[in-house]
DNA sequence: TTCCATGTTCCGCA
DNA sequence: TTGCGGAACATGGA
């Protein structure tokens, strides 16, 4: 599921809760899961503090510890995080599990282990370090700036719009909305076109990213006048009159109508 | 049994 | 240098 809307519902899932408990104890279920740290890395540095802040950038989140060190956590295609009582039964699939001592428990649930759980010194480092680029929804992030760095780009629109080295925090599914909203063919290439276009997918960017989260966290599905509850072949766009097609794009399955998206 | 999957990375080729 | 296609990773669900 985790693209940037739903790593921003984990991150406020996080503050809701897993602050202000102390971490009695960490379990590494699967080596796999984790990042160019070894189990006993991640309980140094997470056992006896608390977690007090976080920051989400792009697909990534990061947690930090009071005892210094941030949890950086990325959900790959998989990835879920579940709060539950240490008396319940753990996900199926938990890789990580961090222990509260008042008897409850977060864990890092991540069935396809596409998923990574590591360690930073501080999000900046890892941001920069990664090589990401600016966040969609961050307030710095002007249409000027965006059409400044997409513009002078070769290639299909839905692969530059995928790249997190770009804009950091879109993937396949938010993509396809994003270009179904703006009336524009995932394949049409970017030298073509024109800044009113690339305007109009920045603004449909940020609105479909804002009316996902909001309406997460109020436990609300996707409006039907969305693109995403209608990807399958041969649906009926609910745009317009032209049915929703199924075609390859930057090797990823891309849904688009085939009327209303030039 | 076969195909597919909301992500990322690496490799070879143009 | 840049972009692209394909494969790999690991696993379960339809």
């Amino acid at each position: 599921m985790p693209e940037l809307p739903e790593v921003e519902t984990y991150r406020r899932y996080v503050e809701q809760h897993a602050f202000r408990q102390k971490i009695s104890r960490v379990t590494v279920q699967d080596l796999r899961i984790l990042s160019g740290i070894k189990p006993l890395h991640l309980t140094r540095a997470l056992k006896g503090g608390i977690f007090t802040t976080t920051v989400r950038h792009g697909k990534h989140l990061f947690v930090r510890c009071s005892r210094g060190a941030w949890l950086h956590l990325h959900f790959g295609m998989s990835g879920d995080l579940c709060y539950y009582d240490s008396s319940e039964e753990p996900p199926r699939f938990a890789r990580v599990t961090i222990h509260f001592s008042r008897g409850t428990a977060l864990a890092y649930d991540d069935m396809r282990l596409f998923g990574r759980v590591g360690l930073s010194e501080n999000p900046a480092k890892t941001i920069h370090e990664r090589g990401l680029g600016f966040d969609p929804l961050d307030p710095a992030l002007g249409k000027r700036r965006f059409l400044t760095i997409l513009k002078p780009r070769r290639g299909a629109v839905k692969a530059l719009l995928m790249r997190q080295d770009l804009v950091a925090g879109l993937g396949n599914l938010y993509v396809d909305e994003i270009l179904f909203q703006s009336g524009i063919h995932p394949r049409k290439p970017m030298q073509t076109m024109g800044d009113s276009q690339l305007e109009k997918i920045f603004r449909s960017m940020k609105r479909v990213l804002r009316a996902t989260i909001d309406r997460k966290q109020r436990g609300l599905r996707h409006p039907s006048r969305f693109l995403i509850p209608h990807r399958e072949e041969g649906a009926c766009c609910p745009r317009c009159d032209g049915s929703i097609e199924r075609i390859v794009v930057a090797g990823r399955t891309t849904y688009f109508c085939g009327t209303h998206q030039k």
